[in-house]
DNA sequence: CCTATAGTTGGATCGTTGTCAAACAATAAG
DNA sequence: CTTATTGTTTGACAACGATCCAACTATAGG
């Protein structure tokens, strides 16, 4: 079992949080990883709609920009939001965030998803 | 007195105002408009080190994505941030961004800015 | 060693974006 | 009308980013 390098949580940016976070398919990431608490790569990326190497790409950018842990064991790697350091480092960020999205993220999932006539 | 087209608050997407809040120069004039209240480009613009038509790009950008709002007077414009329009359709999510700001925005602006030898 | 599984890396492509500079538009004042 | 002021638009350019595909690494099991 290995850990990845992660950045420390005095040097989590920003900026680079928000980036992170504005792509909807990196945004989708966070949000299971919040509701599942930890999965492997395969599983975050299953209904992501994307070729495993670009969610590979985006594993990537949200562990370097802070947001995820990676931790290896086997051929498996599970990953993991980063909550305690976010919630210290931006109190509250997170949490808006993601009491925010499930209607917000993607219009076809929350109230207006009656795809009728 | 002419008002521009804004998005309506139900038409903002939270990965757009990610995105918009992503960028150093733009996340500057959020953070200057949440402590000035309205300021003209011209003003919002000074001590950003960029060219103005890149702060033009910039308050479109901010615009677009129902951030701030724009009216113009005269030969002024006067920029402001949208803050209900944001609280309502992101509960916590602009306060947590700037109360996080300050120190975390740029390093040499804070604690750490004792430039010597 | 061979094969399957899990994920990463490196190219290639294509669209987006941040920037400046120069030209432009619009209002205000002489 | 001319000039100054404010800001936008357009073009050019370099950098970045998201994506896919193919090749690769690494572990596990026969």
């Amino acid at each position: 079992m290995r850990l990845l390098p992660h950045p420390a949580t005095e040097d989590i940016q920003l900026t680079e949080v928000l980036r992170a976070l504005s792509d909807p398919v990196r945004l989708e990431i966070v949000i299971r990883l919040s509701e599942c608490g930890e999965m492997t790569c395969g599983e975050a990326g299953d209904a992501l709609g994307v070729h495993k190497s670009t969610a590979s790409h985006h594993y990537r950018a949200l562990r370097e920009a802070g947001v995820i842990m990676s931790k290896q064991e086997g051929r498996l790697k599970y990953i993991s939001l980063r909550r305690d350091a976010l919630d210290a480092r931006f109190p509250g960020l997170l949490g808006s965030i993601l009491s925010a999205t499930p209607s917000a993220l993607r219009p076809g999932f929350g109230i207006e998803a009656h795809a009728g006539s």
